[in-house]
DNA sequence: GTTAGCACTCGACGAGGTAGAGTGCTAACA
DNA sequence: TGTTAGCACTCTACCTCGTCGAGTGCTAAC
C-alpha cells in the first residue's frame, strides 16, 4: 500500500492535532477539520490503512488514533516545515549574546535558560570541553608552598582555573620563567593537540627551566584533562510536569533522575555530532530513560568544527517544527557569537 | 491536661513508627511494640487525649493516628536524641575534605553530593558569598582592548574571576602598577568592608595611578557585588520521589520548581543564621512550596562568624535524629576544614 | 486506673450498570 | 470504483452498591 497525497494529509493533520491536544484523534474530529473535506467514514477507511502500515495505533478499540513513532519520523522527515521566527523572538535570542560579550561561559549558561523559556521544554546545553578551545594566554600564580594557580584564558573568552601541586615549593622567579616558556609554546595553539606540540617546542627551547617545566607540563595536562569533562547545563526540568505523558510519577522520576546525571547528559549530547541537527524520537534514543522522549539537538561550531551542542527534551509528542526552527536560529547565532569573539 | 511520662513515651513511639512507615499508627500496633506494656484500650484513651491536645490527628475515623506538626516540634525539642555517627560514615565525610584540600569551592560542591547520598534526602548547600571572604591576592591581566581579567584569590582558597571593562584600552605597565596598589590595599582584608578600607588606604598612597585606579575600584566593587549573589548547590532532588507524601504529581511539581529557583533557595538558607542548627517543620517554613516539608539547616563559620549553610529538605516525616546528627558532624568538619585552609 | 468486649465508622476494593465516544462493516449511492 | 450514511459493537470512564477489615469509642467488669 502506498502513502498517497490524501493519506499524508490525514497523517499530517493527526500528528498536528495530537501534538496540540495529547488526546487520541477520532474520525469525526478530523472530518470537521478545515482542509479535510471527506466524510468520517472515508477517513476511517484511511485510518485503518495507516494503522496497518504502522503509522497509527489505537490505545483501545473505541478510542481515536494516536501517531506512532514511525509517524513522527515521517512527519519530521517529510511533512513538517521550518519557519521564520517571530521578530521579537529573534531579538530576544540576539540580546543574550549582546549582553554577554565578554564571557562565553555566561553566554552558554544563558542559552540554556533562554531555550527552556522560549520552548517550554527542558533544555540542555553542552559547553565546549577544554580540548575544543584555543589557548590565548596562561598565567601561573603562586598560592602557598607547593600549590600554584594556573589561569588559562582561551581565545574564545573562557577563563579556567587549575590548582596544581608541585613536588616542592615554587620559587617565584623560576615560576615566572616557566610561565614565559609555557606562553611561548601554547600561544594560539589548540588545547586538543597539546601533547605533540608542547614536546616539540619545549625541546627546541633551552633546557634552562628543565626540572620545573618537566613537572608542570604533565600536571597541566592532567588538570586540563580533568576539566575537560564536558559540562551540561540543564534548565527547566520542572517543565516535564506540564505534559500528561509524565503524569505517572514513576515516569517523571526516571526522567528527572536521568536529567540530574551529568554523565548521562554528556553522552546523550556528544554521541553524534556528524549532522547539524539531530532528532531522536522515542526508541531511537539509546539511553533507557529517554525512550519515551524526543530529543532534538543542534551542534554549534568553531571554524566548522563542532564544539558543543544545544538541545531540547520533551515528550515524543513534541512541537517539532517550532523547536527545530528555534534551534536552527539559535545555533547560527551562537556560531556567529563565537566567531565574533575569536576575531576580536 | 499534662504530658506525663507515659504520654510522652506513646507519642515518641508513634512519631518514630510513622517516620519509618508513613502509615497511620493504630493502638494495636503500638501495644505490641516492645517497650510499651499496656493494652490497646488504654493506649486508645491516651491517644484520644493526645489528639485533644493537638499532637495527633486521624486522617479519618477508622484510621490510626498521625503525628501533627506540633508533635514533630515536641519530638525535636524534647524527645529525640543525637547520636554518634558510625565510624565508617565519619570517615566518608572526612575523606571529602581530605580530597579537596586546595579548592574550597569543590569541597563545598562535594559536600552537597555527600549529604544527599548519606541522608537520602535532598541536600542544599549555600556557599559563602564574596562578602564573607578575605582577600589574599589580586591579579589584573589584560585581555583585549578595554577588557581586563581580574583574578581574586581568597585566603579561604576560593578563586574568582571577573572580567572588567574599562573606558579605554589598558596600558600593561600601568595595569601592573594599579595591580600593585590594589594588592597593598586589599591584602588580608575582608571583602565585606571593602569600601571604607579601600578609600582610606588609597588616599594615603600616592595619586600617581590616579585615573585608572579611580576607575578600576568601582568596577571591581560592582563585579564583586554581582558575584556575591549567593550560590546554592542542590543535590538529590529526585530523592523526593521516594516519599509517598510526594506521590501527588502536583506536590512534586511545586517542590521541584521551588528547588530549581536559586533565589528561593538562597533566601531559605540565609534568612536565619542566628543559631547553629535550625529546624523548620511544615508550616514553620515561610516559603509556600516548603510548607509541607521540613528543612534542617546548620551554619558553618569562619572565626565564629557564619558564612554559609548546609541543609536537608524532606517530608515533615523526616528522620530528624539522624539528619541532625549528620549535619552536626558535617558542620564541624567543614568548620575545621576552612580553618585549616586559613591557617595554612 | 486498666482492660476486655462490642458496636460502630470509614476507606479500600471489586462487581455491576450506564453513558458516550469511536470504531468496523454493510449496503446504497454517484 | 470510490464515497458515504447507518448501525451494531466495543471499550473506557464514571458512578453506585456491597463487603471486608482496620481501628475506634464506649461500657462494664476487674
Amino acid at each position: 500500500m502506498a502513502l498517497d497525497e490524501r493519506k499524508l494529509k490525514i497523517l499530517d493533520t493527526i500528528v498536528k492535532e495530537y501534538i496540540q491536544t495529547a488526546e487520541p484523534v477520532g474520525s469525526r474530529t478530523l472530518s470537521k477539520n478545515a482542509g479535510i473535506n471527506i466524510s468520517a467514514a472515508t477517513i476511517r477507511n484511511e485510518m485503518a490503512d495507516l494503522e496497518e502500515m504502522g503509522y497509527l495505533y489505537q490505545p483501545h478499540t473505541s478510542a481515536g488514533r494516536v501517531p506512532s513513532e514511525k509517524a513522527y519520523r515521517l512527519y519530521v522527515d517529510q511533512l513538517m516545515q521550518i519557519f521564520e521566527l517571530d521578530q521579537l523572538l529573534e531579538d530576544e535570542i540576539k540580546s543574550v549574546y549582546m549582553n554577554y560579550m565578554n564571557e562565553l561561559t555566561k553566554a552558554i549558561e544563558q542559552t540554556a535558560a533562554l531555550l527552556s523559556r522560549i520552548t517550554n521544554y527542558t533544555s540542555l546545553v553542552l559547553a565546549p570541553g577544554a580540548r575544543s578551545l584555543n589557548c590565548k594566554y596562561v598565567k601561573l600564580m603562586p598560592l602557598e608552598e607547593e600549590n600554584i594557580l594556573m589561569v588559562l584564558i582561551t581565545k574564545e573568552k573562557i577563563v579556567k582555573n587549575f590548582v596544581i601541586t608541585l613536588s616542592a615549593p615554587a620559587d617565584e622567579a623560576q615560576l615566572e620563567k616557566v610561565n614565559n616558556v609555557l606562553n611561548i609554546c601554547l600561544k594560539d595553539s589548540s588545547l586538543a593537540d597539546l601533547s605533540d606540540q608542547l614536546a616539540d617546542k619545549i625541546d627546541a627551547l633551552s633546557h634552562e627551566e628543565g626540572v620545573m617545566l618537566q613537572e608542570v607540563i604533565p600536571l597541566f595536562k592532567k588538570a586540563l584533562l580533568e576539566s575537560d569533562k564536558e559540562v551540561v547545563y540543564a534548565e527547566g526540568m520542572d517543565k516535564i510536569f506540564n505534559f500528561p505523558e509524565f503524569a505517572d510519577i514513576d515516569k517523571a522520576k526516571r526522567l528527572i533522575e536521568a536529567l540530574n546525571k551529568q554523565n548521562v547528559l554528556a553522552n546523550l549530547l556528544s554521541d553524534d555530532t556528524s549532522s547539524d541537527m539531530n532528532i531522536r524520537i522515542g526508541e531511537e534514543n539509546q539511553v533507557e530513560a529517554f525512550k519515551d522522549c524526543s530529543l532534538i539537538t543542534a551542534t554549534y561550531k568553531i571554524n566548522g568544527r563542532p564544539i558543543g551542542t544545544v538541545g531540547v527534551v520533551g515528550p515524543t509528542r513534541m512541537n517539532y517544527d517550532y523547536v527545530v526552527s528555534v534551534l536552527d536560529f539559535l545555533r547560527e547565532e551562537l556560531n556567529a557569537h563565537i566567531s565574533r569573539l575569536l576575531n576580536e
